[in-house]
Parts: C-alpha cells; sequence; structure tokens
DNA sequence: GCCTGTTATGTAAGCGCTTACATCGCCGTT
DNA sequence: AACGGCGATGTAAGCGCTTACATAACAGGC
C-alpha cells in the first residue's frame, strides 16, 4: 500500500526539515552531503516518488507539452508524432497527446483540458473554420500550429507548400505526357486538401487541360472508391494525382486488381511521402512534405518559445514554410 | 496579456465567493442560477481555463492515463495507441504517452515521470530484464501490463500467445508442403521474440525439420538483411516465418527484387496483422494479435482497476490472453 | 413569532511541492 | 572575546483548486 509517500514523510523519516528534503532530491548544492544521502536513503526505502501535479503547481512548469491532432494514428500522423518524440526527447520534455478528430470544437476541448497541464501546444486543425480556434485557444500558451492555419490568425506555424506541391504534381505527371489528369481530392473542409486541389487545377489550367475531381477523405477506401467510379466511365485517365498518400495506394490496389497497368496505362502520385508509399507495388511517386520533421521542426520552435516566455511569444509569429518535394518512384516514371 | 486568470479573478469579478464560483463552474446543482450566470459570464468574459495541475492535485484524480511504450510510432504501435485512444476517449480519459525506447530503465523514469499526473498506467515493456520493472514501477498506482512481462510478476496484463501463434504459423506453413522453412527473429532480450522464436522451433521439431534463425530486429531492413543472407546460400528455404510483420516486408522486397516468386517458390508469413501487411505484394500472410484491440481492452482494464481504487487493484491480478488468428494471404497461399 | 429544516453562500483547510526569507551555527577577523 | 559574514537548515507562504464545515438566509409548522 504505502499510497501516496509525500516529500513529508520522507523529510521526517531523514530526520531534516522538507525544504532539506526537497533541495535533497532536487540536487541542489545547498545541502550537507550527510544530509542528502540520508533523505536519498529514506527516499528510496520508502520508495517515494515526486507528485507531478504538485510540482508543477509549484513551479508552474510542466515539462510537458501537449500535442493535438486530428488523430493520432495512421502512418501520416505517426510520423509527424516521432519527429515532435524525437525533438521532445532531445529537450527532455513529454508529451501529451490527444486526437480531436477533426472538429474545431474537440480541437478547443482538448486544448483546455490541457491547460495546467502543459508548457506549450502543438496544433494541426486543418479545419476550414479554424477561425474560431485563433480566438480561443490561446490561453497565453505558447503555441505552434502545424499545417494550416484557417483566417489571418498570425501564429507561430509550420506550414505546408500544399498548393506548390499540387502544382508539381501535375507538372511531373504531365511531362510524363498525362494528357488526362485525374484528382481525388481530401476532405472538403479541410484547408491543406483545399490548396491541394487549387495547385492542381492551376496546373491543369497551365497546359489548358480539363480536370475531374473525385471526392475522398484521406482514406485508403476513398482512393479505392475513387477509381471504380474511373473505371466505369468511358475513358480512364491516364494520370492521377491523390491529395495523399493512403488515397493514392487505395487507388494503387483498385487499378491493379483491374488489371490497369501502373504507370502505363495511367501514371499515380501522392502527397505526404509516408513510409507505405515506398513498399506498395509498384511504389508510389509522391511529394515529401517532410511529415517527420515538421514535427521535429514544430516542437523545436516550440520549446524556444517557452524558454523566452510566453509572453512575447506570439509576437515573433515566425511562420516556417516547408516546400515539399518531388519524389519520383515507378508509379509515375514512364520510360 | 491576462496570463493565467485564476478561479479567483473569476470569483471576484462575478462578486461571489471562489467556493461558489468553482461550484457554478463545475456544474454542482447547489447554486443559484444567478450566481451561476454571473460566474460563467465572468468566466467567459475573461477567458478562464481551470488550471489541470492544481485541480488534479486538489482531487488527486487527472483523468489521464499514462501509456509507457517501447516506441510511439511505427504501424504496431499506431495501432496499439487508437485502441487505447478510443478506449480512452469513450470513457473520458486522456493519454500520456512515452516512449521508453527499449530499455527497462527509461521505461521506469518515465513512469516515474508520471506519477501525480495520471490515474493509472498501461505499461509495454518487452524486455528480458523486465523483473526489475515490477518491483519499481508500482508506486501503488493502477498498471496493466500490455504484452509479455517478466517474471512472475503477477500484475494484470493482456498477453498474447505469441508461442501458439509461432507454432500455427510453422504448422501453415507445413500444410503449404514448406519443407525449409527459416525464421527471422526479433531481438534477443525481446521477450514477445523469444516465445515467437521457441514456437518456431517446437513447430519445426513436430515435422522433423531442421531450423534456420536469422537475427533480426523487427525492422523492415532486418527482413531485407535477412534475405540477402539467404539469397547467398546454396539452397533457399522454401518458407519463411518472420517474427513479425514489418521483417516479413523486408523480406519480401527483397525477394521481389531478387526475382523470387512468392509463395511459389517460397511462401511467407509474418506476425501482427499491421495495416500495410494488406498493402504489400502479394498481401502478407500473418498471425492477427488484434493489435488494436490490445490497446482497447489494456485501456478497459485499467480503467475499471481505477475506478475500483488503486488499493485491491493488483489483487485482481487478471491476465487476459489474446489467442492470434491466422490470416492466409497470398504470400502464403499455394493452389 | 419562535424554532427547526433546508438550502445557498462563504471561510478556510488542505492537496504535495518549491522557495523566499528568517534562523542558527560556525568560521575568521580585529 | 565580540562581531560580521557565510552557508546549512528550518519556517511558512504560496501555486490554483476542491470541499468539509460554519454561517446565513429563508421557508414552513406550531
Amino acid at each position: 500500500m504505502a499510497a501516496g509517500v509525500t516529500l513529508n514523510d520522507v523529510a521526517k523519516a531523514a530526520g531534516v526539515s522538507i525544504a532539506s528534503a526537497s533541495r535533497a532530491i532536487n540536487g541542489l548544492d545547498n545541502v550537507t552531503e550527510e544530509v542528502r544521502e540520508r533523505v536519498l536513503e529514506a527516499a528510496g526505502k520508502l520508495k517515494y516518488v515526486p507528485h507531478g501535479a504538485a510540482r508543477a503547481l509549484a513551479m508552474s512548469r510542466t515539462n510537458t507539452i501537449g500535442v493535438i491532432l486530428p488523430d493520432i494514428y495512421g502512418e501520416f500522423f505517426s510520423e509527424i508524432i516521432r519527429g515532435i518524440d524525437v525533438a521532445a526527447r532531445a529537450s527532455g520534455l513529454h508529451i501529451l497527446v490527444s486526437g480531436s478528430h477533426g472538429d474545431v470544437k474537440e480541437a478547443v476541448k482538448a486544448a483546455r483540458a490541457m491547460a495546467g497541464r502543459v508548457d506549450g501546444l502543438l496544433v494541426m486543425a486543418p479545419y476550414a473554420d479554424a477561425d474560431d480556434l485563433s480566438g480561443k485557444l490561446p490561453f497565453n500558451l505558447p503555441l505552434v500550429m502545424m499545417g494550416g492555419v484557417g483566417g489571418q490568425a498570425d501564429l507561430p506555424s509550420l506550414v505546408v507548400d500544399n498548393y506548390s506541391g499540387a502544382l508539381e504534381a501535375v507538372r511531373h505527371l504531365r511531362e510524363q505526357s498525362c494528357r488526362r489528369i485525374a484528382h481525388i481530392a481530401g476532405p472538403e473542409s479541410n484547408l491543406e486538401a483545399q490548396d491541394r486541389l487549387r495547385g492542381y487545377l492551376d496546373g491543369l489550367k497551365e497546359a489548358d487541360l480539363s480536370p475531374q475531381v473525385l471526392p475522398g477523405d484521406f482514406t485508403d477506401a476513398a482512393g479505392y472508391a475513387a477509381v471504380q467510379t474511373l473505371l466505369a466511365q468511358e475513358q480512364m485517365p491516364d494520370g492521377l494525382f491523390a491529395a495523399n498518400d493512403m488515397m493514392a495506394l487505395g487507388a494503387t490496389l483498385g487499378l491493379r486488381e483491374a488489371g490497369v497497368s501502373i504507370p502505363d496505362d495511367i501514371a499515380i502520385i501522392g502527397f505526404d511521402d509516408i513510409p507505405v508509399t515506398r513498399y506498395a507495388s509498384p511504389p508510389i511517386s509522391t511529394l515529401r512534405a517532410g511529415v517527420f520533421d515538421i514535427g521535429r521542426r514544430s516542437l523545436e520552435l516550440l520549446s524556444v518559445l517557452i524558454e523566452r516566455g510566453s509572453a512575447e511569444a506570439s509576437t515573433s509569429a515566425a511562420s516556417l514554410i516547408v516546400r515539399p518535394e518531388l519524389v519520383v518512384r515507378a508509379s509515375s516514371r514512364r520510360r
């Protein structure tokens, strides 16, 4: 049982004041070696473990940062989290994650729940109505946005240049002499998806090609479904740009099933460069958004903001823009 | 900056005592409607957000559970986390995750850091020397272990029957008339990997086949490397059981590159059933451990333990054993 | 119109910790 | 031998919140 051994218990056991006990345990230098030993021994014997919340309250420092994502699983988010995790342990920080499940309200709720338990917040909220966020989120906590921010919220952020990426994807397909290029879009309310769609449309406009946009929701199932639509129509496209890799993957599956040859009959390219693209057959071309790095750099940025004190944080609203890089693999390489 | 609006500020602004403010905000019923309104309005105006740590300290309840995993990314862990997340939000709990990076000490450190910030712990620590854990971990916090526990620690846990699964894998390969079945093992110090290896060996013994074990570390690179070894030897195996799916995937890649036909030349089977197995070509046979469910059920179990109070928790040390299910896909299906 | 029962409100005592400040020895000076 | 200074230790005041308990206010029953 020995439930809840407190510092006080340790202090008593060691026959010193609670202050000395605290100092000894936290490794401050103003304690006699003898006292430190006694305290540490008592702590060990009693299996004392400091109480995080109490410490946080007293120091108003948690060494924890909150991460709010639309979801916390799947290859994409997993990579982001990995980036964050790597950077976090480098800075000695812990992370409190929460999936907000595609809803601004939920994101705000999650953020509120984190208040007082974290030193800063890393938020990804690619929702069209994210304007609300900027007003409701910053309870004067250092904050870094990952990915698209709605409105003119001038929060520090790391955003991917989705538009350019999409443009590049389309240009690449055109270079592979695709003329009928279809697009599987992301969720309508998703800002990143919107930008990718714009890039796609402009990319076609450049060459006077006519667009075909199929709805999607970033899942492989959506990619698969989109392909069924394509297969049913009279003329198949000869190029396909999916708004993310999962959908490209689903599409690939569907096409392979139908005996369509990739990339000869149809060239495919996705977006994000999640790990699985490499294992698909054929491996899928994509735009590397550096998902891992986004996570890592966001956290680094945040930790700087935290160090310098939240007050002036948002002043320096440094928004880093990540330009995605074209990665050509077999799915779109025509010889 | 309006930094740190406290309940006290709200109370003053609303012209009531801090107690009433607290009650109003927490929706207790013993406040006049009028007071509640005034408080809520003040809170809104001041952008009051309750301080998590303070609340936790006062109530000794955090509504957060800590999750300690060897890693927090990759398909396997991502799935686990998803299971946990789903169950957690169903129970209104938040999760504090931490990767322990393959080391008992780190795991213990992480757990200590979580003390006082969580109501319970979900730990996966498949380390051979995990005996230490049982002694050091339970600072009388409800605790559920996921996966192998070292020693006789009778902690509540959810474990996969790795041995049976491996046995089944080998039997399956034998049924596909494989006679030379190789195994790519997991990390030596990993308990789950050890059990899978045992299952493999026993599975071969049943049929008097001779084993070949290649070292691995659960990464796709290891699978790929193992295959290079196989390709270099005089006679290739005709069956391959990888200790997890990622290695099976890497192996598949390497074999495909070398022009070896799967499953005709060599049948392959993995373990875990992570999502990507379905997308590989050929899709990879595996043993479905129900990764998602492990996460979900662990959390459910934990939350029960929390409800009934930590004290008697470990008494009921209910260990649920999950029997993996054989999933046959193209990589091992011979006609 | 007094007493009791009921309910709304306030007061204050913690929750476990850190830390500014006050004490207290003990040293070397003069 | 008295004194200032310094470093080790203790005391106590919070950190922001909840909640037991005290108080106040108000209703109804006689």
